[in-house]
DNA sequence: TTGTAATCGAGACGGTACGTCCAGTCTTTAG
DNA sequence: CTAAAGACTGGACGTACCGTCTCGATTACAA
């Protein structure tokens, strides 16, 4: 996560456990109001009453602050058991998208993403603190589907992960899309219909043969 | 698209003509080389062999610039008649994936959604270079599927519409985040996994009763 | 003075002579409002009603220009006849210094002195334009004073040359110097002690033994 | 002197003093080579291994830091003493007629005054740097000559501060004249010449009835 | 208690890019 | 052939941030 082991050695002056806390939710709060371009150390470093080389100590630099900054957003979403899988789905979508309504989480999941184009380190530090942590709503969410004898429990271990993996992008994608990209409302009507579409293809895709009727 | 209207009165020299399509190939090039963060105009400038001035002359900023320059390679996207509805399907999945895989498309994209949070004005400028134009798409492999029987004619129009918007960003939404969040191949397994998902979902969808079974 | 002579051909459109005062006004004016660092040539046309190319098909440069612009100022010094030598010697010193109290002409001689400082063209210039023809008030003072009989005719041709230098060397730099550098009013009460120092040395310069006393 | 008072706190990084040396004298190197029109803060900066925002942090611009670069360079005038008024007269005329030979002198005392026309701020600049401190070669030559018992002691302070002020303003502005606008040599025939011309000058006006003779 | 060592705020440092401005040239249409 | 308009190349301007560094001053644990 950090640049340097905190606990490197064991002499000397500890690191301030309230200056990360202040740090983090400074970047959160200048993402907020500067948005990504904008938003400079010395500006973060000033709003945390912080020096500009304590955020260096800390992190390598911008992309790294603000994956770290933002990554905790996403632990947000939860899936409570609404009673069947269309209605869990439609209530993560809904939780998902309320989460990019916020300023700090929109610019700064797409702007991250578009640095990791070019660096690799960044690609695998914002899936491992962001994007593969959500895997888990779904994953959670098939399980209980299968309790509840919605959907069959699979024999092939490979083939269901490569399906879990198949709903994680065309999910997270497609509201991702509909609400920065398209820059239209997820409200409760598309994500109805975004998930009867899911569920739909759910079902069409583990029935054998491949006739749509 | 520009600056200024390029053709505002009527004396004084003409602007170049090659100067544009110039900028616009340096812009591209250096994209690939660079990136978005590292790329400056002066850098387009001197790849051009043009002024600085040229480039400010005709375009705002970086962020324009690089909209305008990006925006012609999704255009090269085209929906060939492959027979039938599955396969226009994943034609135009492994068509769009084989865009993304070109850095100057992936890293330009990304970096152009993550600013267009923060600023209006390039966000419509998105949608009218880039977003809007791709939508044609589906309503061209619509209209064949209904032609050949594979998908009723819809009576009402602004469902159809909605249903047309909601196919766009799935689609669209799910294949930029397999390619560049969880950054695994969309190779032909995958397509064909998503359209039989996809498909299958738009049956169900286009059936009374949303009984998933 | 110009680039190139007004009349080098015959046919076409004749070069306004209007354009010419037009241009050598609004480089007064642009220097009284701007000083010569910020004057721009885009800013002299502009004022003149002129395109920027006929500025310089007229003149080679900035310095050139505003050489031209500024001499005329310097001709309009006149040396009335006062009665005494001591009378049009202080005469002359207001004159020069009500001169350089206008902004034009004491901000663009010494710009162009300290250009001239670089380059050997404009030194010629400048000293064509506006130092030589000034020695004339030198030499008119003498000539009325020897008539006077207040002054002795001298013999030696290069000596009464070397004099009429040394005189306005002292004359015009004590002038300058007062008013540009020390920024100090040449009012009346210093013009009759300077003139008192000048005419006071001039006689014991002309006197043989140069005993002090 | 400096933009920013340099010891203004306590805390923080202190400013290198070596880089002040090397950034003043790299000024004097670059007015040597280029004159003032072509110097640049970038070239200063390059000469001088420092950054351009060094120059800044410490200098408000161009005339600024040139004032300061060639300031010292008036500092070498000295007035040995020679045993008579006459002799350290011309002495101190050829030692400044010597100093404005030098090409970083000449340039920078003209285009700093020619500033200076227009800017309060860098006229007071250059008269506390440059102009006042160069008076003390009058007073102390006065000083000289009077216990000499060459020149009487003077009664009325005013008067006498009148008098040096008229003095110093021939002396410089004389040999600036000289050699900066007739582009003429100082050499030791024009400072005798010249000398007696001031000393003759200073002996009438010292005598109570303006009778030249 | 006294090192010793890593921390802290502050701010100067060398760089790099920004977006603007101007000099001087070139290319068009109009007269 | 000249005028006016304005786009062109080239390069300096002064500003802003970057990420590093050097300070003097704190803090903790270890001897």
């Amino acid at each position: 996560m950090r640049r340097t082991p905190p606990c490197a050695g064991r002499k000397g002056r500890p690191r301030s456990a309230e200056a990360d806390t202040a740090i983090l939710e400074a970047t959160r709060a200048a993402l907020v109001d500067l948005g990504w371009s904008k938003l400079t150390m010395s500006d973060v470093a000033a709003r945390a009453g912080v020096a500009k080389t304590t955020l260096y100590r800390r992190w390598a630099g911008k992309n790294e602050l603000v994956v770290d900054a933002v990554a905790i957003l996403f632990d947000e979403l939860e899936l409570p058991d609404r009673g069947s899988l269309a209605e869990d789905a439609q209530g993560v979508v809904l939780q998902f998208a309320a989460l990019l309504e916020r300023p700090e989480a929109r610019t700064a999941l797409m702007a991250v993403v578009a640095e990791s184009t070019r660096d690799e380190a960044l690609r695998t530090r914002i899936r491992h603190a962001i994007v593969d942590r959500q895997k888990r709503l779904v994953l959670e969410g098939r399980r209980r589907a299968q309790e509840r004898g919605e959907l069959p429990r699979e024999a092939d271990e490979s083939a269901a992960s490569r399906t879990a993996d198949l709903i994680f992008d065309v999910v997270a994608g497609a509201v991702v899309h509909r609400s920065l990209v398209s820059a239209e409302p997820v409200d409760e009507e598309w994500a109805r219909s975004f998930t009867v579409l899911l569920l739909g293809g759910l079902a069409a895709a583990s029935r054998p043969a491949p006739s749509a009727g």
